[in-house]
RNA sequence: GGUCCGGUAGUUCAGUUGGUUAGAAUACAUGCCUGUCACGCAUGGGGUCGCGAGUUCGAGUCUCGUCCGGACCGCCA
């Protein structure tokens, strides 16, 4: 028998008992007439005693021990001549009688424990080493437990748990997929999908009412540290339902697991706000509101003072952060740094300091009289002591750009505490966005978006203000998931492909199959889908998603720890009838 | 495709203005040590300074290129 208990669980209650424990080797302590050996497990760690006087021959033994060694370890439990109360078995040790070695170990590349000295490279390389680790493991724990409550929860409310092909089919809208080589059908090709789309709405038409997946996706586009080429997510799909359904439904959900994962309760209805009104107040569609600090549109009344940038300039935004007047003048230098960073772009930043005494100092004193700034602290709502930032230029890059300082705002005030969580819903999408570079519209969520009624009679007209029935749950400022309520009827569909540059014929080619379908009683139905990667390292307090998967890919890509992806053999390639071309240069 | 940061012992890092034999901690090995739990003490081994070229009397250090890792922009319906 390899074991009697875990490494975790023996308490004071179990002295005298005879156990056998196995693990691995955390520790050995030689020291001298007796060595100590601490064990360790998915479960905790425990102390085993070896005693030169008692056994020489096994102790000697137990002292050439080296680390990560798997031993299962016979002995009697005992109570520590001095405890330890940083462990929950620290009250007792086992007096060994009996080990045994399962299996030696190489010295690992890196210490086994929650403040290890390796680096994220040599991590990922060994990652079935991290892994021993408990804080990487409590993480895949956290998504676990996810699972389990996400499935407990729809199950309660019927849905219905539906698997949907790996192998689909290429098509252009969307992200760029990954592409299989069918070997039985020459020169065609297998997409993984982005998600199940099309699957879950023809369930919908199948009658299966209430649908879910916790599903692996691709994408095959550039990595973030919160974006993976295969990630999963929590896909839904639901009949007869308007948009206030959906969105009570997983609201309803949200609410579970952090009521299940955090012990959080959330009494409250999420927050809604319209996509014009995240864009205005907070430059991004999905707005960080664990604090306020919304935008201000300066534009009437910081114009006309001869002050040719603000003059000329198409938008002027402001923010104000509290109690930042004392900001020295190298801490606004940061700022302005921060802001002109290529990623971000702004030409400058002004800047208001309204002083405690009331009076004003600003980068623009030359144009504005204290009299002018003091409306725009008005505006701004500000009070003595705080700072108002200032940027300018084309709308919506100016806002995006405000969007980043404001975040940084946060931070450096310490606003976004990863204890504390915001919810909201963004509404009112817009149903098409223009795209400069094919000179045609796209859909901002996807061609199968119903547009809002009442905005229909636009669709020709004016296609870019119609907005769509489509919504997203964010949370601290991130993407968990977002969804639309569909289009069911096919002359609709059609138009919209219209509308999105398609030629019927190409809809036909692509989508006929799901054309087709609606033409056999389509409910109406919708649905959402939650990135359950994201969603997991919310709750395990992460900033990327890399740390609740278990075997991530790097920033290029690649799983470095299998190195992949690699060449394969021209027997394969050949069976395939794949042959390589050059890209022109 | 682009911007920025990094690469020195098994590991985490330091390394001054370009100048003697490239250091520390930790890990590892050996020895000593009977209450440790970050055990302690002593001794020892361990380096293609990512790679390549250039500048120089001399390069870990400067320049260019390249590879690898990370963050971000573009991209991600």
């Amino acid at each position: 028998m390899y074991r009697t208990h875990t490494c975790g669980e023996l308490r004071i209650q179990n002295v005298n008992e005879t156990v056998t424990l196995s693990g691995w080797v955390q520790k050995a302590r030689d020291l001298g007439g007796m060595t100590f050996v601490d064990l360790r497990d998915r479960y905790g760690i425990t102390q085993f005693v070896f005693n030169m006087e008692t056994d020489a021959d096994l102790c000697d033994k137990a002292r050439k021990l080296g680390r990560e060694y798997v031993v299962a370890i016979t002995g009697k439990v005992a109570e520590r001549e001095s405890k330890n109360s940083k462990i929950p078995t620290g009250e007792v040790e086992i007096i060994a009688e009996k080990l045994e070695i399962l299996s030696k170990s190489a010295v690992p590349p890196f210490t086994i424990e929650d403040e290890t000295d390796g680096g994220d490279e040599l991590r990922m390389k060994y990652r079935y080493l991290d892994l021993r680790r408990n804080c990487v493991r409590e993480n895949l724990v956290i998504r676990h437990k996810m699972g389990i409550e996400v499935r407990n929860y729809l199950d309660q409310k019927d849905f219905i748990e539906t698997e949907t092909p790996v192998l689909i089919k290429s098509t252009p809208e969307g992200a760029r997929d990954f592409i299989v080589p069918s070997r039985m059908n020459p020169g065609e090709f297998y997409a993984l999908p982005q998600s199940p789309q099309v699957f879950k709405q023809l369930l919908m038409i199948s009658g299966f009412d209430r649908y879910y997946q916790i599903v692996k996706c691709f994408r095959d586009e550039d990595l973030r540290a919160d974006r993976q080429p295969e990630f999963t997510q929590i896909d839904c799909e639901m009949s007869f339902v308007e948009q206030e359904d959906i969105l009570n439904t997983f609201e309803g959900l949200t609410k579970h697991l952090f009521k299940k994962l955090k012990n959080v309760e959330m009494d409250f209805d999420f927050p809604r706000m319209s996509y014009a009104d995240a864009m205005k107040y907070y430059g991004s569609d999905k707005p960080d509101i664990r604090f306020e600090m919304k935008f201000v549109d300066l534009s009437e009344i910081a114009r006309g003072n001869d002050f040719k940038v603000f003059d000329e300039a198409e938008y002027i935004g402001a923010i104000c952060a509290e109690g930042c007047a004392n900001y020295t003048r190298k801490q606004l230098d940061k700022l302005t740094d921060f802001v002109k960073k290529p990623q971000i772009g702004a030409k400058g930043l002004v800047y208001v300091k309204y002083n405690e005494d009331g009076s004003f100092k600003s980068s623009v004193d030359k144009f504005y009289s204290a009299e002018d700034l003091a409306k725009w602290a008005e505006a701004c709502n500000a009070k003595p002591g705080d700072l108002i930032l200032v940027l300018v230029g084309d709308k919506a890059a100016t806002q995006t750009q405000l969007c980043e300082l404001r975040l940084e705002m946060g931070e450096r005030l310490g606003l976004r505490d990863k204890n504390k969580f915001s919810p909201m819903w963004v509404v009112d999408f817009p149903l098409l966005e223009w795209d400069e570079d094919s000179q045609r519209f796209h859909a901002m969520h996807h061609p199968f978006t119903s547009p809002k009624k009442e905005d229909f009679h636009l669709l020709d007209t004016d296609p870019g203000a119609v907005r769509a029935n489509a919504y997203d749950l964010v949370i601290n400022g991130v993407e968990i998931g977002g969804g639309s309520i569909r289009i069911h009827d096919t002359d609709q569909q059609k138009q919209m492909f219209r509308h999105l540059g398609f030629t019927d014929e190409e809809a036909k080619e692509q989508f006929g199959f799901l054309m087709d379908a609606f033409q056999y009683g389509a409910p109406p139905h919708g649905g959402i889908a939650f990135g359950f990667d994201r969603l997991a390292s919310l709750f395990a307090g992460l900033e990327t998603i890399r740390d609740v998967i278990a075997f991530p890919k790097n920033n290029s890509g690649r799983d470095v720890m299998i190195d992949s992806p690699s060449a394969v053999a021209d027997d394969q390639l050949l069976e395939l009838n794949l042959d390589f071309r050059q890209k022109p240069e």
